[in-house]
Formats: structure tokens, sequence, C-alpha cells
DNA sequence: CTGAAAGCGCTAACAG
DNA sequence: CTGTTAGCGCTTTCAG
């Protein structure tokens, strides 16, 4: 005697359920369900007993019996660097947009530059595959990069962090030669001669490349980088303050301080202001992309500027390249446009 | 086109590897690996030799497999209202950190107030189903969420919005009496007699709760709502501009303002400051949420401020609660609280 | 044109 | 204490 397994009565309907009522075999429904990946012709009787059936049942696919079966999830991950970084959002939007349109899902999650949150993301993609993954990585190591490229075999994009990995297409590449212009605009065209940047802490993207970008057009210029000039501290409102209180205390301060992000500038100026001094009249702020809140304060913030939006289409294109085979190989380097963004915080001297 | 679908000879060890390695069946693997959950003793030998087979082989469970075996996914979902809200950002964080304490996965999706967002969010968590969703849901009808709980069955938890459903938990209803009371504040505490309310278009929550509460104050004041009192906006910056334009086209606008939520608090003050005005000299405005951008403007935003990351983590608990089974029946409801920080948008009369 | 059947990787009875 | 087995819901051969 065979004993056969009942279903709990869950309401959710099947693709059984849907061949019964139609009245014929489960492997017919998926064929009609999948008709741009299935070269079988089947009669129009059937495929619209089926529809039907699909329609009166309200029946949704399984992603996940979907996704066991065939490997493939529809499904892309996207991991950001900082939820309350706007630099972020338009970036999300567009991604969120793209995939929808190809009817992808999209999984995001926020690493908040902590490490455990990163790792905590990679090992979640690891244990619940996507098809592709893009990330803005603050905290990992290349070799947690490697370590999960080489497991998972999943296409990767990061965006706006350097990552160095031979299977994995960057965006981004802006850091040295836009802080590299902006610095130099500071001496040329404001007069500038005495510059600080405040940059991350550690080796952490993307610190070194903007730091290499203003020590290049200090040099060019012939001007000298006295000592407390580069503060290093966190990306954030917060790191921002920090370094404003340090250049505050120094003898001689800066006349003007460019900003590895605009959350830090924005920071910058609250403390300067609240110290009782006057942006830009006292000392000049610089921020690094362009976010609502560069509007917001006052000062409005002069900055260098990039196409968020684009970039997070870009990201998703580039992705869908190598997930649909279109690319293969070793990593792509895409470096964005930029353009200076004057508003107030910016004096000549 | 064809799509290509090579299965790559994928290195991925799976449970079985991990069987073989050990030199034991595939089913000791799994009880050792869910230890918790399996009632079984087991020899402490072949317990080791699973495990240094699961480190050898650097051995991860796919949880998609898991998934369609157990019904369950380990994993939340959260819809946020509109990413660039920072309301929203403690928020996810708290969501992250509790629901990874207890080694959930979050996904984190954005509906930005687009009612096709929000409906694909739906739509991609009952294909993709997941243990348990929080929302916030902004264009949403009821029908929607009604057709989404019957199918799915799944917990849900709505936040900052007004979401009358049987069976969804709601964090919320601080809208009528904490703008009672910031309503009644500036009558009585600040002096203002000509008061008017930025809300929402059409019946979208948080705008009628929101609505009601200035109207009962005004009303309590034995105060006039004035024809143009009451503008109907988007939820967001651009709304406040259109707002405060609005305003200020009037014979003889309000003298204080409040605003549905501190975006439109800000765009507004924007607009009123590029025509000349001063806030709060000549008009003031107050906001409702304490989010970074409130101390970013100047004059720094007055507001009605409610402890966003203990929503958040209130959000989670309450869902674990009914996806843990403690607890079933109706949706309960949870007023969260609520201060008036006074900063230096309103002036007194 | 359609059905039967073999799994995807895992868990959970059921049998030793 | 451990192995065998039956699926979860779906796609995809392989046979008609």
């Amino acid at each position: 005697m065979v004993r056969r397994k009942t279903r709990q009565p869950s309401n959710i309907p099947t693709m059984h359920d849907v061949a019964k009522l139609a009245g014929v075999s489960q492997s017919t429904v998926s064929r009609v369900l999948n008709e741009t990946t299935s070269p079988v012709p089947i009669s129009d009787d059937t495929k619209q007993r089926i529809l039907d059936a699909v329609e009166q049942l309200g029946y949704q696919p399984n992603m996940i019996a979907r996704s066991l079966r065939t490997q493939r999830t529809q499904m892309i991950a996207v991991m950001i660097g900082d939820i309350s970084n706007a630099f972020y959002h338009p970036i999300v939007r567009a991604v969120q947009d793209v995939a929808g349109s190809r009817d992808y899902d999209v999984l995001i999650s926020n690493g908040d530059h902590v490490y455990e949150n990163e790792l905590r993301f990679l090992q979640m993609v690891l244990r619940r595959p996507v098809d592709g993954v893009i990330m803005a990585p603050h905290r990992l190591t290349s070799e947690d990069l490697e370590r999960f490229i080489k497991r998972s075999h999943i296409p990767v994009v990061a965006v706006g962090a350097q990552v160095e990995h031979p299977m994995v297409d960057v965006i981004g590449g802006t850091s040295e030669p836009a802080t590299y212009e902006a610095i130099s605009w500071l001496i040329k065209e404001k007069g500038h001669r005495r510059i600080g940047i405040m940059g991350v802490a550690g080796d952490m993207p993307p610190g070194p490349p903007r730091l290499r970008g203003y020590e290049r057009a200090m040099a060019d210029a012939g001007l000298t980088i006295e000592e407390g000039f580069v503060q290093k501290v966190e990306f954030t409102w917060e790191g921002g303050e920090h370094a404003m209180a340090a250049y505050l205390q120094q003898p001689n301060p800066p006349t003007a301080v460019f900003a590895s992000n605009s959350l830090m500038a924005i920071g910058a100026i609250k403390v300067a202001q609240k110290q009782g001094l006057d942006v830009p009249g006292d000392i000049s702020m610089m921020g690094f992309d362009d976010i609502p809140e560069a509007t917001i304060v006052n000062p409005a913030l002069t900055i260098v500027a990039r196409d968020l939006s684009a970039i997070g289409r870009q990201a998703v294109e580039i992705l869908f390249e190598r997930m649909d085979g279109d690319v293969t190989g070793p990593g792509r380097f895409f470096q964005s446009e930029w353009r200076i963004v004057e508003r107030n915080s910016v004096r000549s001297i």
C-alpha cells in the first residue's frame, strides 16, 4: 500500500493545480508559461485553457522552485555603501528601474561602511545565490572579494570603489583626475595656495586616489603640503566634523579644504560656523558629489558632480552584459564624467 | 536571441559532496548542520568528520533548496516609502541589525511613492516568498493589500502608514495627536493664530490624520482655517516648494506653517528665502520627524520628533512575534512616542 | 503537439 | 546512532 503525503491545505496554487484545472499535464503548463524559451509549438486551444486556468486561480510561479531547477534567480543584489549617503539614492533608483524593466527583482542591502555588514552581504549572496551583484564595498579586503568571486562565479560590478580583481567590472576612476582638477581649480581660478583635504581613514576606497589627485595637483603647482593639511577621517558627516575641528586647532589652518565627499564637507561647514567662522569668508569648502544636502546647507556647497543616475544605469547594463553572456573575459573599467559645480562655499583670494 | 544556459562546472560544494568526503550519508550531514532542530544524538566522531569536511570544502548550505523544502526562507522583506527620506534610514538600520542578530537576511526595496513600484514589491514577495514583510505603503489600495495578504499568508507590519487590515500590525498613529500637539503649541506657546499646513495630495497616508490633528487643534483654539491654509502637495522637497510658492501668492499668508514632513519643510524654507523672506522672521516653519537635513538647513528646523531607531526595532520585533507564532489573531496597533524639538525656525508672535 | 519522468539541493519521516 | 526515501514546485529531456 502506497502512502501519499498530503500537502498542507495552502491556498497558494501550484502549477499542478493549474494543470488539473486545464486538463493538461503540468509540463504543458510550464511550456505555455515559458513560451519564450520553449521551442515547442502548442495548440492555441490548450494554450487558452491554460491561460484561463492561470487567470482563474491567480497563479504565480514560485521563483524559489524555479531557481532551484534552473540555477538562475531573476534577481540581482545591490550593496550600497551607506544608505544615508544620497550619493547612492539615484543609483538605487536607476538599478531598480532598469532591472524592473527586464523583470528582474532587486535585493538592496546596506553596508553602512561596517565590515561585518559587508561580510554578511557576501555571505548572504553565497547562501542565497543571485544572478548578479552590484556593490560599493568600503571595508572588504581583496581577499574577501577574491574568495567570494571564486566561490560564487557571479558577475560583479563595483561602483565608486577601487576594486582590483581581474573579473570585476568597475565604474569609477573619477577620484584621481576629478580631485586633481578640483584642487587645480582652487589654485588657478580661486587663488588658494594653502589647501587641505579630508580623506578616508586607512586605505579604504576612495581615499587613496583622491589623495593622490590632491598631491599631484599641489606638486604640479609647486605648493607644499603642510603638516596637518591631510586629515584622514570617516567618510561621514561626523568625519567632516572631526577633520574641521582638527584644522581649526592648527595655528595656521588652510584657506580652502577639499572634502572627499559632500557629507563630510557639510559636517565641516557646520563645525566652522559653530566656532564663529564664516564660510567661505574665513575658510572655503569644496565637496565631492551633488547630493540634495549640498544645496540645503548655507552656503550652498561648491562641488565636483557626477551624473549619479547615469552611473546607476551603467552599472546594471554592464552587469546584464555579463549575465547575458554577451561579455566575458577580464574586468572592464569605466570612467564616469564629472564637472565642477560652483556654488557659494568657495571664495577667491 | 538565444539565451545561453551553460551551467558552469560549478565548484560550489553541495551537502552531498560534504557527505562523500566525510564518508557518511547526506542526511547525516543535514542533521549535524541543523543540530538545533534535530532531536537525534550523533557520535562526536562523525560530527567532527563532517565539520572538518564542511570546513575543508567551504561548504555553504543552499538556502534556495532549503526554502523549497521547508517553506521558510530565513528572510524578511522591507519596503520603504522613499529612499531619499532619511526618516527610513534609521528604521532600515534597526531592521537589519535585529534581523541579522537572528540570522535572517533582509531584502530592502524602495517604493519611492510610486504605485507601480509598490505593486511590483507585492508581486515580488508573492513570487518569491519571504517569512515576513515590513512596509510603508503610500500608494497601495486596501484591495491591493487585501489580495496580497489573502494570497500570501505572510505576517505584515506596516509602519508610519494608515493601513486598515484585520491581520496587519501597525506602528504609527502619531500623526493625529502629534500634529494636534504641534499646532496647539504654535498657538499657545508661540502666539500664532494664522497657521497653515502642507499635507499630502489625495488620501494617501499619512495625510488625512495629520490634517485632522490640525483641524482639531484649530477648532479647539477657536481659530478659523482660511482658504488656502491647507496645501495638499507631494510628500517631498518639491512638494514643499510648491506649497510655499502657493502661500506666498496669497494676499495674506499664514504666519506659521506646519509641514507634514521635514523634507517638505526644508523645500518650503528654501523657496521663502529665495523670495527674499526671512524664516522665521516673516514666516515660521515646523516639520515632522528629525532627519539630518533638519539641522543642515538654516534656520535649523523646529520639529516633531520620533525615535526612528526604536520604531525600526519595534517593527521587526512585532514581526518576529508573529513569525514565531507567539502572537496570532487580529492586527495590533502601536503608537510611537513623540516630542517637540525646538530649534530656530519658529518665532514667537 | 503533449505526457512521463528525472532531478535541482535540501529536510524530515521512517527504518533499521 | 545512521542510512534510505519521499518529496518541496519547477524545467527539461526523452518518448511518443
